[in-house]
DNA sequence: AATGAATGAGGGTTCATTCAT
DNA sequence: GATGAATGAACCCTCATTCAT
């Protein structure tokens, strides 16, 4: 890549990262083109030049959040934590990307088009579920899950889990509950049976 | 109430279910006021007299919303289920009313105003909230619940649940793994230690 | 008039003050319908029964305060003040029917239709000309006004200033000048040349 | 200025001067922003893009023809008229910008906002009422003015004088009483004492 | 390649007026 | 005769998008 290419390059992240942060604080619908221009300091035109329409352009940028998003997951498969310290992590981490995002984002590009949901359902199986079921596998052998649980319960569970913490304000509520929460996790309403 | 006052009522109702539906089905921002008048079969400045304005016809919608998905919430509780039968019900019942309307609907109302919100909180701890605590208590007494266990913690778990199984793919996805999600709520996913 | 004739007569009697009230307040083209209705505590259909359009009741609002204006214009001509004392009362009274209803009304009927003039036209022509007539005459023949002076020009005189007095903040800054504007309206700006 | 910046100030001249003519002829109230887009030539959304609103287009509008206005006005003063011509100037001189813009613009300003007014206040205090007393002063010196009026009170007179002649239809009246006003004007309504 | 200028289409809202009771 | 309910038309304003430089 040559340095013209790369200026271009750089602008068109300059762009990307401005109309993130703006759909993420204010919604995709809320948010006009002329206001990311002026974020990105750029002219409308010059988005359209890069993205051709809105509705590109925020194609783009859920390709690019999803991405980072996915970076940030990949961190905390291949630390050293133990086990439940991961799990802990995955369930409990407010990505820093993800925040607020899923809502709208997610609504928007369910309704306007798939082909967004098509990215993300095709890196997620491609690139996250594998690890996840490897996660699991190995928490299997270690004896720390039960050997006859399906993978996609376990991992429906974390999901939900995440997601429901993505919100602000359930977030600020459940940080006392995370010790109740990861004994659920793991031993269940009943509790543990022998001390 | 006379006539009169119980046509107007009906014609309100038409007018919130109209807007309901459409509000859930494309988001708040894409709806205008023309296309709920069209729905409704009136035009579009009875919904002005009716309600003033769009911002607060949300907010009546949305009052309307959470009464009706309190009502269906107090269904279960009240039905002569056993205890896990009801926890698996408020867990996996795909409300009719909620549907997908959190997502926007929360965006919405976080955003623009917050009386939508309070409202909610309101009717969540006055009514809802308290009903939780009953249940987990009785299943506490009923052994099905350790006693050491916050009801915020498990609360918290079936929201999550709950929440997330809104979601139209993900309830889709979900039905085969009841049996194991349940599984995990009680037991963990350590498993149950003596069978 | 017959009690019912009567009743029927102060209800229209209620929302002329009312409609005149707040024209004059905010302007013709400010105030609608229903503010007039609310007003005057009837609904809107009962105004258009009693004047047909916005059009007509303007139309009837400006002939009933024409008429309240010649009422406390012929109050000034028929007491027994001296000459002076009249002329300054014409031009410094503020009526309390005028305020500032000339500006905007005038406007709107000027463009509007002409009907409205020409009533007013012809009130002044008819009675309150012929007024002024025989009290600059009376000024003649009392020595207070120069005989080769056309009534005209006397009259124009009094009449913009009397208009101009309307506006409140003319008028506020106006009342320290009085005696000075007497002055110069009996002697000129040249003075009086023996004294 | 560049020939962009040209072209730009050229386009907005267009749009004051026929929004400036709309308002003067038809009032400010009654006039649409697609009215002025069509009469200057423009969409309704570049008349937004130079003027935000049609409060501030208002506002623009009427700077601009305060300006207009007090240009014609020094026109006279600096001229090189014997002071009664002058008065006489600034008397019946119906001005090319005033005409009727008076009733309704000031009307509008009055109680829409007072920014308006308070830049016609400083204009007129800080350029064109020195400009008067110097007038005054001079004709006091030359005889032509008693020497105990106050100039507030002969400032009274002409702008009376001068706006009610504004007024389409007093206007055409008033012209054959030309010289009877003058004489009013500098020798009162009494007359000269000794010819 | 980048931008300032311009626009058609559409949205929320108001109003004078009519309909139906 | 009086009213609540309903409406078509119009208005201000915004936005995604294109034009011209």
């Amino acid at each position: 890549m040559d340095g013209f290419q790369r200026r271009r390059e750089q602008k068109k992240l300059n762009i990307l990262e401005a109309a993130l942060a703006l759909f993420m604080e204010y919604g995709v619908q809320k948010i006009s083109i002329g206001e990311i221009a002026k974020k990105a300091n750029v002219s409308q035109v010059t988005i359209y030049n890069y993205f051709e329409s809105k509705h590109n352009l925020i194609h783009e940028v859920f390709v690019y959040y999803t991405d980072k998003a996915l970076d940030e997951f990949e961190q905390i498969l291949v630390s050293n934590m133990a086990f439940p310290e991961k799990i802990k992590h995955l369930m409990f981490t407010k990505n820093e990307t993800a925040k607020q995002i899923h809502e709208d984002f997610y609504q928007y590009l369910m309704k306007e088009y798939t082909s967004g949901i098509n990215y993300m359902e095709k890196i997620y199986t491609e690139k996250a579920l594998p690890r996840f079921i490897d996660l699991f596998n190995q928490g299997k052998e270690q004896g720390y899950v039960d050997p006859n649980l399906s993978n996609e319960a376990i991992l429906f569970y974390i999901k939900a889990m995440n997601e429901y913490i993505q919100r602000e304000e359930v977030y600020q509520s459940i940080l006392p509950l995370t010790e109740d929460i990861m004994k659920i996790l793991f031993y269940g309403i009943v509790g543990e049976k022998e001390k």
